[in-house]
DNA sequence: CGGACTGTTGATCGGTATCAATGCTCGTGG
DNA sequence: CCACGAGCATTGATACCGATCAACAGTCCG
């Protein structure tokens, strides 16, 4: 894991993601103690592991700028990609209240993190029941993108899933900043979403064929245009669900 | 949604569940908040829905007695099961703290569930960082679960998922007192394991007789016994995790 | 220039879905 | 009591989706 120091780390009160709309902000008490919790900042290069399975990691980390995922693998090597992680979402929450991790993270693309003290998450709790409440809110929001996918994955057909996770993915880019017009730029390849699909890449690249033959969407060059949201919706079966205003960290 | 009144509740400390040296036993304090923070007893038919997607409960649940599973459909009528759920399993953390339900739990056999009310969760936050805590563990810890649901759906094949989920749910089965010798009385017809398999139930009945005549497990009439583990676990690439002590409600 | 990596396309194979028929259990009502 | 129908599991025949194997093009990088 190549790492290295950039800029001067943030304080958190003047943490660029409070600015976004889709943040809910925090209490004055909450951010003084935010900004002791913080223990500092990591910038990861692409590729970089993050969190390892099996490896109890004494960090927990916020993603501050950058893509990364969460993967899983059989002993054989077939990989699950479970889902992307954006900034203003929290890295290694299992590790820090269930001493065990399950899943590696990596960095898609350099990305800088926020790092966290695992042994003082039970302050937070103690203490902050306001950001306990966030790290909370965090999980269950986790899972239900989880519930999603799974729906995506065991339901949906190749074409179906395809569609269904552009749109999340796009949905959740924007959000933080990161697409627009229905363009992103995407900082996966081909390998990562078939892995995330559940399907080859081969057959991927046949997927998006059709997709693109159909006007729906474009994908060259990590270029990724939506040009027609409305049939990729109907086509993934997608139900928009307005964002929900958010906890940060 | 049939329901009716059965014994009298149980007093939380008081609660079988407590018995079990799978839980971790909570402070005198959180057991005496725990004792006003339920509400009451249900008990649900087989059938019942016990959470619907969309709507917001105002109660949270948390399992005494009796099998549920969660499920989550396309507009179509695909149903995805998302996770079976037992004895200690919280129902209902979702619309607890983000107002938001994305899924619908349904109960499979006669269940007996806590209630709680949703608008003292705050209060527990609050005032029971302990019990916050065990909330925050039963989100990542079902979070966990659906990590291995995807890779499991998305990488392995029909026998080998199908071997998996036998695996799994006798596991957590067996955790609660409801399975014992590798013998499992299942709740659940083969229709909504192949919904959790995300294959057919005519694929699934294929897939078991391949199981049955491999000698690796026996599905007959609702008893479920696994008759070659070793094998059994070897074609699922199950790795057992010891099971985490795990606290409750 | 050459090699690695990624994406594209073609040919073929296999796993799973679909359609359909049968048997089974169980609850209901004649 | 038996007849009936509903729902579930099994089995067979066939269709199709996606995997696999293979060749090739484009880009990046040493």
């Amino acid at each position: 894991m190549r790492s290295r120091r950039a800029t001067a780390p943030v304080p958190c009160d003047q943490c660029p993601l409070r600015e976004r709309r889709s943040f809910r902000n925090l209490s004055e008490g909450e951010l003084a103690f935010m900004l002791s919790f913080k223990r500092g900042e990591l910038v990861v290069a692409p590729g970089a592991t993050i969190l390892l399975e099996e490896s109890a990691s004494p960090h927990l980390y916020t993603i501050l700028e950058g893509w990364a995922f969460r993967h899983k693998s059989l002993a054989d090597g077939r990989r699950q990609v479970l889902n992307f992680a954006l900034p203003g979402d929290l890295l290694g929450l299992q590790v820090a209240v269930m001493n065990d991790m399950q899943h590696t993270v990596t960095a898609l693309t350099e990305a800088r993190l926020c790092v966290f003290q695992r042994d003082k998450v039970w302050t937070v709790f103690e203490d902050h029941p306001e950001l306990a409440f966030a790290m909370t809110w965090m999980a269950a929001h986790e899972e239900q993108l989880l519930d999603g996918h799974l729906l995506s994955i065991g339901q949906r057909s190749a074409l179906e899933r395809a569609a269904y996770l552009i749109l999340h993915v796009y949905e959740r880019a924007e959000a933080v900043g990161y697409a627009d017009h229905d363009e992103l730029q995407a900082p996966f390849g081909q390998g990562h979403f078939a892995d995330a699909l559940g399907i080859t890449p081969v057959h991927l690249s046949r997927t998006l064929k059709k997709l693109r033959e159909q006007g729906l969407v474009q994908w060259r060059d990590d270029c990724l245009v939506i040009l027609d949201r409305p049939r990729l919706e109907e086509l993934a079966a997608y139900e928009r669900t307005e964002p929900l205003p958010r906890p940060l960290i």
